[in-house]
DNA sequence: ATAATATGTGATAACGGTTTCATATCGTAT
DNA sequence: ATACGATATGAAACCGTTATCACATATTAT
């Protein structure tokens, strides 16, 4: 059934059922005939055919590396509640961490297939950028900060900082860190800045030796904990950029009897639900995941209201979650 | 740019280059010289005008009761493998628990805006039923049984019977129950009636006092754990629904000095990645989530192919994860 | 009293594609 | 030589909406 089958049942004519769905001048009584048939014929309007004319879609599009994070999902959740009170609906694309994927999205949606884009990379190349300015519809980076576009990201190098130097006044001499790949510059490069940052300040010297590039999971973590404690000099404490790699240096250390916090401290950055779980409870820095979710999605709804051709990076804030992986006495 | 002037740049005809992107017949002379403008002019076609007269969206709605859950976001992973690759964009709504959305979105969904509909619901009501056979594209329900709809779904009964059977078959005599909803047919009844038939299999009368229906929360988990502990009769094992629950549960125990296994096994269902990350490894049963969500998928575009009007219910099997948790000797 | 504005109305063009139709050419089997 | 199917082509109808337009009436301001 279509809008003039609809409106002939209904008595009225196409312009008022298309002013029903659209809040145009419309009489009452026209209202209650069109409310009445809407009732008995089940009748919707097609989304397409609107979006042809009026080129709203009332979608926005979501790019992901990937659906099973908790870091991700709780930005995600956020952007959902926001965009969805506002009667957006999400196209969800995960691109599983592959650069073209991430690319082929981009170009995508470079057409007139959503109103809006937020983007979830964690490296930016240069045809990234070229993609992105060319985009006809606005777009909102969340978790890196790209000048000349809208962020919404995290203060990576204070969290990184504030959890070194936590375990620093605490005693600890010689630091270790276990971090993520440095083109990522929120999770990779900044993490690393503000350990090293933390380490400038006490006066303690880096030892390369100490440091690892891990990937973003447990089995990684586990992996290069084994190639720090198998060095000559021994770590007293270790800094982790994210939460599942912490895990997996927890489980190396369980498994070869290395005490925690006694022999070394772990602090890391993320504080996923699991770091309270941990047979040993993690330290961890809190970061907004979910507030991120949607601050870019307010950020969003205003480009995409009126484009204030203003570029804005909005940084969120950090808390430090001390637990006993970092309790040294 | 629309396809007229396209074509006219191109020296095509519009049907021309109708027919470049859908497979039409399209002399080699044609198909180079439409190439050769796509480069220069960077057109692409609008989605939804196609959609208007051909009625394909190329869309798949995806309806899910949270995102920030490992089970449900490895279930998304795999339905976007599989649909990803066929082209289909995933309309993603989270629907965060409440059955207006759900009910809504099912609404959305029943009209021409997507090409099928893939639903991760726990809890089943006539309106759903009623919503479900009246949408006018293929629906999939993924994690439940629902008799006259095409299903993928877990063996709930039997994890929850194989779990409950080895901490029995360990010794164990008291045992204890933290379920989900019963509303829930699978994570809460059939779980539930799993563990009630291990108990009459080793005629063991099942104590009420011990039965306790948590949410799905580590939090939930904690709470019921303390109920449990504080009657006369001690349990010296736990069936838990979920590891979220267990996990709370550990919490408890931990801050109660119970050991485990010592004092009380504690085994539960869904295999988390934290489970083996607990102070104490987890037992528990992994159920197949991303093989769901494959096979959901795949089921989807059968359906989208050619109606195949014959409903089928896939019931995927599981593996027994024993750790820590339930090694008593 | 009159002008200006807000409200209400339906016919029809426009949106940007695909599908249908009528027609033409080619290679190959009869 | 003829018939047939596969390939190729462009004009025009069509999909289901919204935007525009021309026009009518009610309400308020001058």
């Amino acid at each position: 059934m279509n809008i003039t089958e609809f409106a002939k049942a209904a008595g009225v004519s196409v312009s008022a059922v298309s002013r029903y769905f659209n809040d145009g001048y419309l009489s009452e009584d026209k209202r209650l005939k069109i409310e009445a048939a809407l009732e008995s014929t089940g009748y919707m309007p097609s989304y397409s055919a609107r979006t042809v004319r009026s080129k709203v879609t009332k979608l926005v599009g979501v790019i992901l590396p990937k659906l099973s994070s908790e870091s991700i999902s709780r930005v995600t959740e956020g952007i959902s509640e926001v965009l969805g009170a506002e009667g957006f609906e999400l196209l969800l694309v995960n691109t599983a961490n592959d650069y073209n994927r991430e690319i082929s999205s981009l170009e995508l949606f470079r057409q007139n297939r959503v109103d809006g884009v937020i983007l979830l990379a964690s490296v930016f190349t240069d045809l990234h950028r070229s993609l992105l300015s060319k985009m006809r519809v606005p777009a909102i980076i969340v978790g890196q900060k790209l000048m000349g576009f809208n962020c919404v990201c995290h203060n990576d190098l204070g969290a990184a900082y504030s959890m070194t130097k936590l375990m620093l006044d605490k005693g600890a001499k010689v630091p270790a860190f276990i971090g993520a790949n440095p083109e990522d510059n929120a999770a990779g490069r900044d993490r690393r800045l503000g350990f090293e940052k933390a380490l400038a300040e006490a006066g303690i010297e880096l030892d390369k030796s100490l440091c690892e590039i891990a990937k973003f999971s447990m089995e990684s973590g586990y992996e290069k904990a084994g190639r720090i404690f198998t060095q000559k000099k021994k770590p007293d404490c270790i800094f982790c950029a994210t939460d599942n790699i912490a895990a997996g240096v927890m489980l190396y250390c369980r498994e070869n009897n290395i005490r925690i916090p006694d022999d070394v401290m772990i602090g890391a950055v993320g504080d996923s639900r699991m770091g309270r779980l941990l047979y040993v409870p993690l330290s961890s820095v809190h970061l907004h995941y979910k507030t991120a979710g949607i601050e870019g999605a307010k950020m969003l709804l205003n480009e995409m209201k009126g484009s204030s051709s203003v570029h804005r990076i909005m940084q969120l804030e950090y808390d430090i979650i001390e637990r006993e992986s970092t309790a040294r006495l």
